[in-house]
DNA sequence: AAGCTCCTGCGAACAGGTCGCATATAGGTC
DNA sequence: GACCTATATGCGACCTGTTCGCAGGAGCTT
């Protein structure tokens, strides 16, 4: 599970240059860890929370410190590079936000769904016709119970 | 906005001693301070965050500790008579689970909008249908912009 | 190569929440 | 009403997730 996270092949080599440059455009600087960070965003699962991009990151450059991950998450977000969500009890995960998807949280057992933006779009329309409410679909976080907690729930029914 | 929360009238005295009865008659014991916790929530604003629960509750009763006021509203919520919710980036709020509904959250200003569980239910349906997931309605907390925010952005549009 | 920024490591601080412990108190029993 | 036992409470310590201030280091411009 720790192993083979990074730099597999050099697909996404691209992508990461592409938000460098945009940072550096910026006034930012490009860093090593930056790269790196980046690197680990785009090849790493999706919904990384801090904590596990800088262990991903630290494979490669022990020294990197938790807040300086912090710090350039914070930024890739200003430039919308990447964007957190709030999945539940636990830390913030972050993710690329070209994958832009709803989320679907099971409070039972903790695993997330991923949810198309599609499946927002009624509740977005209707939000934004009762009160004016424009909705982020990047930002969504909804709990329930997944199809196996519900069902072992039904099954165990009555009881509570 | 400090004095004149708590008990006004005596309207929602039934309500709180049948929670304190349902929690009696799970083994739990009626103390003053749940009693007062108990017609915060009933007379107080929705959406009370722990602290302002507290501080509420040591309007009358200055020595409930803010440890208390969390074990109480855990043991409150196990019973089914308030929920929490998370709204945004700061402290969790309770409110009465009678009074389910959605959370529409601005990002930038912070005000909140209530939404009927309706509004949800399409969003239900399609979870339920596409990945047997159960959505819970008491649980939501949508991001987004709320009507004059999006306004102001529309307004200052171009900038960023 | 110098210099101005910006970035980083580091630890301290912070916010929100939880826990363990000794003491107090609710409420059943006699 | 006194007694007893389980439950609640106050209190402080702790924990997790995140932010901040600072001094030193490294990118980029000239």
């Amino acid at each position: 599970m720790a192993a083979g996270r990074y730099p597999a092949g050099m697909g996404e080599s691209d992508q990461v240059e592409d938000a460098l440059a945009l940072l550096r455009s910026q006034g930012g600087r490009v860093t090593s860890s930056r790269r790196l960070l980046l690197r680990c965003l785009f090849d790493g699962r999706e919904h990384s929370t801090a904590e596990e991009l800088a262990a991903a990151v630290r494979q490669l450059a022990p020294d990197v410190h938790l807040s300086t991950i912090y710090r350039n998450l914070e930024e890739l977000e200003r430039l919308g590079v990447v964007v957190h969500a709030h999945l539940g009890h636990g830390p913030a995960t972050y993710h690329l936000a070209s994958e832009t998807h709803g989320h679907l949280v099971c409070t039972t057992c903790g695993s997330t769904v991923e949810a198309p933006a599609t499946m927002f779009a009624s509740l977005a329309r209707a939000a934004r016709h009762r009160y004016g409410f424009e909705t982020d679909p990047r930002h969504f976080a909804v709990l329930g119970r997944c199809a196996e907690c519900a069902r072992q729930a039904g099954t165990a029914a009555g009881r509570r």
